[in-house]
RNA sequence: GGGCGCUUAGCUCAGUGGUUAGAGCAUUCCGUUUACACCGGAGGGGUCGGGGGUUCGAAUCCCUCAGCGCCCACCA
C-alpha cells in the first residue's frame, strides 16, 4: 500500500510531471485517436500568452496557467487533438525598464553603453530568466507542448513580423509620420497612448499679458515660441479680431508678431477663452495647427531642457526655468495674477511615473481605422465569443474610436525596423526583400540612406502571435499548398484566454492584424480574466511589497492546492482577493482525496477487476451511480460553458461530501456483507475512478499519483489521456 | 465629458424569473465510530443597497436614487 499518511505534494508533483512530460502526451501529434468521439477532425488549440522573460512567475501567470491548463487537460481527455503551444515574449520596454533599474543598482547607464553591448547584456539576462519560467510553468503543472514552444526573438518568428511589416507597408497601412508622440525623457523613447497613464497633478497656473489677450498656461516655460493666438470663432468678446490679423506685442524675451487664430477646439469657459498655442509640446495644439498650416517650433529637446529659442534660459531644465521665466515676466509686468492649487490632469510614463513630454518626431505609424473595420464587423456578426460578455461593448467602443499606432521604440531590446532612413531629406523604405531598396542611396534626393535605429513596440510582435506560432519552424504540408502544416492543423485557434487588462494592448491588436494577414480571425472564443489582488483587495506591486509569490504558496500547499483555489470563487472577468486561509482549506481537500482514495483501495480485497459484478439488484449502489452520472452530465455542461469556478465547487462538494461522508460511511456495513460487497466493491471503484477523472482538469498531480496504483480495466498510460466520463 | 461594472450571511463570493436564497472561511454546541483531527455530526446567522414598476410569481427583468470601483477622452 503506497499510500499512507498525509498527501504530500512535494513526493508527488515533480516525478509526476515527468511522467507526463516523458509520456509525449503534451504535444498533439502523440495523442491516441478517440474513436468514441463524434466530432471529425476534432482539434482544440489555445495558445499561451507568451509571458515576459524578465522576471518570476506572479500570481496573475498562475491563474493563466491554470485556467488554460483547465482547458486544455479537459478537452484532451475529450479526445481531441489539443495543442497548448507554449511561449515567451522578449518584452521589449518591460524588459529594458527591468534591466535599466538593474544597471543604475550596479551605477551604471545605459546610455553610456554601446546598443550592441546593452542587447547582448539583456539577451543573457533574457535568456536566464526565460529558463527559470520555464521551469515555473511546469511546476504549476502546465501540460503545454513543450516542443512547439516559441520566443518572440527567434527568427523565424522575427521573419513573419517582417512580412506583415513588408505587407502593410505595401497596402499603404505603415507610414512614416512627423507627429506628435509622448515621449518619456527619462527612458528616452516614444510611447504609445496606452503606455500612458493620467496623473493628477497641483500646479500654478498663469494668467499671462500677452498684447490685447489674458492667457491661462501652466507650462510657461513652453511659450517662448508661441506667436499664435486662439479663440473660439463665436465668442463675442473677441469678436472684433479676425482670423489671420497679425499683433504686435511684447513677450518674454522681446516683441513679436502674434497670428489671430479662430478654432472650435477652444474652450470658451475656460480662463479667458484665449490661448497661444505650442504646437510641438502639445497634441491639442498640434492638432490646431495641422488644421491651419501654422509653424511648429521645438523649444525643449528630449532630454527636456530649453533650447535656443529660450534665450537666456538655454540649456535650463524645465523645473529650474518655470519659476525664473515668470520673474521675468513679472517684472515685465505681464503677469496678470496666480492662481494657486490649480488641478489638472497630466500625462505619465506608465512605468516609471515622470511627466510625458509630448515632442513631435518622425516614426512609423501604423494606420489603425481600415484594420479595425473588418474586425468590428465580425465582432458584429458574433464571429468571436467574449467570455464575460461586456468584453464586446468595450472592444468594439475602442476599436470604433482607434487611434493610429506609433510602432517605433527608441529600445535596443527588440525587434529592429527594418529600414532605412535618408539622413538628409527623411525619405524613408523599408529595407528587406527588395533590392532596389537595399541601396544606400536615397532615390529621392541622393543622400545616404541609414539604417533605422529604432525597434517595434513589442505588442507588434506578440499581435501577431497566434499565426506568427503556428507558421514558424514548420515545413509546409504533404499537399505541397505552401501552408505551414501547423497553422493548417490549427487556426484559427479555439480560445484566447488573457488578462482582461490587456484587452487593448493585446487582444483587440490580434484580432486586426491576425485577420489581416490570414483572412480569419484568430480565435473563436476570448475567455478574459480578472486581476489577482492581495487579501486586502489591493493590486500587487512591488513597491507596496504585498506580491504574492505563487512557488511559496506551492512550497507550502502544493500546486494542486493553489489551482483549484485560484479557480472556485473565481469568475470571469472579475479579480479575485486571494486568501491563503482558502488555499489552505483546499490543502485539506487534497488531503480528502488522498484518504478517500485510500480507503477504497484498502476494501477492494477479494475483488476482480476484469469481471464486475451485475448491479441490477442492488438498489442502494444504483441509486448512488445513477446520481454520479448526473453529476458527470452537469459538469460537462459546465465545463463547454467555461464555468470553472462552479464545475470545480461541484465535483469538490461531491466527493467530499456525499462520497465521503455520506457513500463511504455508508459503505462500511455493505462491504462487511458478503452478500453486497462485491457490489459496493464495484460501485466504490467506480465513483472514485470517475471523480479522479472529473477533478483532474483541476488538480492534476493528485488524480494522476492515485490512478497509477488504481487496479482498473483498460488502464491507459496516464490519466491525463483517459477518456472523459461520459 | 463618455463608457463598463459592482452593491446578496461577520469576511470572500456563487446564484439572472419558479418550491423555506447557497458555498467556502469564520462562529456555537457535540463527538477519541479501525480512510482522514489536514476529521465527523448538529446549529446560529441574510427584510438579496433604497424606492417604484412589470408579472400569478422578482436577488434575477424595467425605471429611478444612493454609494463604490474600473476604463476611455485633447480642457490650455
Amino acid at each position: 500500500m503506497e499510500i499512507s499518511g498525509p498527501y504530500d505534494p512535494k513526493q508527488v508533483e515533480d516525478k509526476i510531471y515527468k511522467l507526463w512530460e516523458d509520456s509525449g502526451f503534451f504535444s498533439p501529434d502523440n495523442l491516441p485517436n478517440n474513436s468514441k468521439l463524434k466530432i471529425k477532425n476534432s482539434k482544440f488549440s489555445i495558445i499561451m500568452p507568451p509571458a515576459n522573460a524578465n522576471g518570476n512567475l506572479h500570481a496573475g501567470h498562475a491563474l493563466v496557467m491554470t485556467i488554460e491548463d483547465i482547458m486544455t487537460r479537459y478537452k484532451r481527455m475529450q479526445g481531441f487533438k489539443t495543442l497548448w503551444l507554449p511561449g515567451l515574449d522578449h518584452a521589449g520596454f518591460e524588459t529594458q525598464v527591468v534591466y535599466e533599474k538593474k544597471l543604475e543598482k550596479e551605477g551604471r547607464s545605459r546610455f553610456k553603453m554601446a546598443p550592441e553591448e546593452l542587447y547582448k547584456e539583456i539577451m543573457d539576462f533574457t535568456l536566464e530568466n526565460k529558463k527559470n519560467i520555464e521551469g515555473q510553468i511546469r511546476k504549476m503543472g502546465a501540460s503545454c507542448d513543450w516542443s512547439r514552444e516559441k520566443f518572440t526573438l527567434d527568427p523565424e518568428i522575427i521573419k513573419i513580423v517582417y512580412g506583415t511589416f513588408e505587407k502593410l507597408f505595401n497596402d499603404g497601412l505603415v507610414y512614416r509620420g512627423k507627429k506628435i508622440i509622448n515621449w518619456c525623457i527619462k527612458h528616452q523613447t516614444s510611447l504609445s497612448d496606452l503606455e500612458t497613464k493620467d496623473t493628477e497633478k497641483t500646479d500654478k497656473l498663469y494668467y499671462l499679458k500677452y498684447g490685447p489677450f489674458t492667457i491661462a498656461t501652466a507650462r510657461p516655460e513652453t511659450k517662448f515660441g508661441d506667436k499664435y493666438v486662439v479663440m473660439h470663432p463665436s465668442d463675442p468678446r473677441y469678436a472684433n479680431f479676425l482670423q489671420g490679423q497679425k499683433i504686435s506685442l511684447e513677450w518674454i524675451n522681446g516683441p513679436i508678431e502674434a497670428t489671430v487664430i479662430k478654432d472650435e477646439a477652444i474652450d470658451m469657459e475656460f480662463g479667458t477663452g484665449v490661448m497661444t498655442i505650442t504646437p510641438w509640446h502639445d497634441a491639442v495644439d498640434f492638432e490646431i495647427s495641422q488644421k491651419h498650416n501654422l509653424d511648429k517650433q521645438q523649444i525643449i529637446d528630449f532630454y527636456g531642457k530649453l533650447l535656443p529659442v529660450a534665450g537666456e534660459f538655454t540649456g535650463m531644465k524645465i523645473s529650474e526655468a518655470r519659476e525664473k521665466i515668470i520673474a521675468k515676466l513679472q517684472a515685465k509686468g505681464l503677469v496678470e495674477k496666480i492662481e494657486e492649487n490649480y488641478k489638472h490632469i497630466v500625462k505619465t510614463c506608465y512605468k516609471c511615473d515622470s511627466l510625458i513630454e509630448p515632442q513631435i518626431k518622425e516614426q512609423w505609424f501604423l494606420k489603425m481605422a481600415p484594420l479595425a473595420k473588418p474586425v468590428i464587423k465580425a465582432i458584429k456578426a458574433g464571429k468571436v465569443k467574449f467570455i464575460p460578455e461586456h468584453y464586446k461593448k468595450i472592444s468594439l467602443h475602442w476599436l470604433e474610436n482607434i487611434i493610429d499606432w506609433p510602432l517605433s521604440r527608441q529600445i535596443v531590446w527588440g525587434i529592429p525596423i527594418p529600414a532605412k532612413i535618408c539622413e538628409k531629406c527623411g525619405f524613408a523604405t523599408i529595407a528587406l526583400s527588395d533590392v532596389k531598396r537595399l541601396t544606400d542611396m536615397c532615390e529621392n534626393c541622393g543622400g545616404v540612406m541609414q539604417k533605422d535605429p529604432d525597434t517595434f513596440d513589442t505588442w507588434f510582435s506578440s499581435g501577431q502571435w497566434p499565426f506568427a506560432t503556428l507558421m514558424a519552424g514548420q515545413t509546409a504540408d504533404a499537399q505541397g499548398s505552401g501552408v505551414a502544416k501547423d497553422f493548417k492543423t490549427f487556426y484559427p485557434t479555439d480560445v484566447m484566454e488573457t488578462a482582461g487588462e490587456i484587452i487593448f494592448f493585446w487582444v483587440a491588436r490580434m484580432m486586426m492584424l491576425g485577420l489581416y494577414m490570414t483572412k480569419k480571425l484568430p480565435f473563436k472564443t476570448v475567455y478574459l480574466h480578472g486581476l489577482v489582488l492581495d487579501i486586502k483587495g489591493q493590486k500587487m506591486s512591488k513597491s507596496k511589497g504585498n506580491v504574492i509569490n505563487p512557488l511559496e504558496l506551492i512550497d507550502k500547499y502544493g500546486t494542486d492546492a493553489l489551482r483549484i483555489a485560484l479557480i472556485i470563487g473565481n469568475t470571469p472577468g472579475t479579480s479575485l482577493a486571494l486568501d491563503e486561509n482558502r488555499i489552505k482549506g483546499y490543502k485539506n481537500f487534497a488531503n480528502k482525496i488522498w484518504n478517500g482514495s485510500k480507503f477504497v483501495l484498502m476494501n477492494l480485497d477479494g475483488y476482480d477487476v476484469a469481471n464486475p459484478p451485475l448491479l441490477k439488484a442492488l438498489a442502494w449502489q444504483g441509486k448512488n451511480l445513477k446520481e454520479l452520472k448526473i453529476l458527470v452530465k452537469e459538469t460537462a455542461k459546465l465545463m463547454d460553458e467555461y464555468k470553472f469556478y462552479v464545475a470545480g465547487e461541484k465535483i469538490y462538494h461531491y466527493f467530499w461530501h456525499t462520497f465521503c461522508d455520506k457513500i463511504i460511511e455508508e459503505s462500511k456495513p455493505a462491504l462487511l456483507d458478503p452478500k453486497t460487497r462485491l457490489a459496493t466493491q464495484y460501485m466504490l471503484l467506480e465513483i472514485l475512478v470517475t471523480s479522479l477523472k472529473l477533478l483532474h482538469p483541476f488538480m492534476p498531480f493528485i488524480t494522476e499519483e492515485i490512478y497509477q496504483q488504481l487496479p482498473i480495466k483498460d488502464k491507459k498510460t496516464c490519466l491525463m489521456v483517459e477518456n472523459w466520463p461520459v
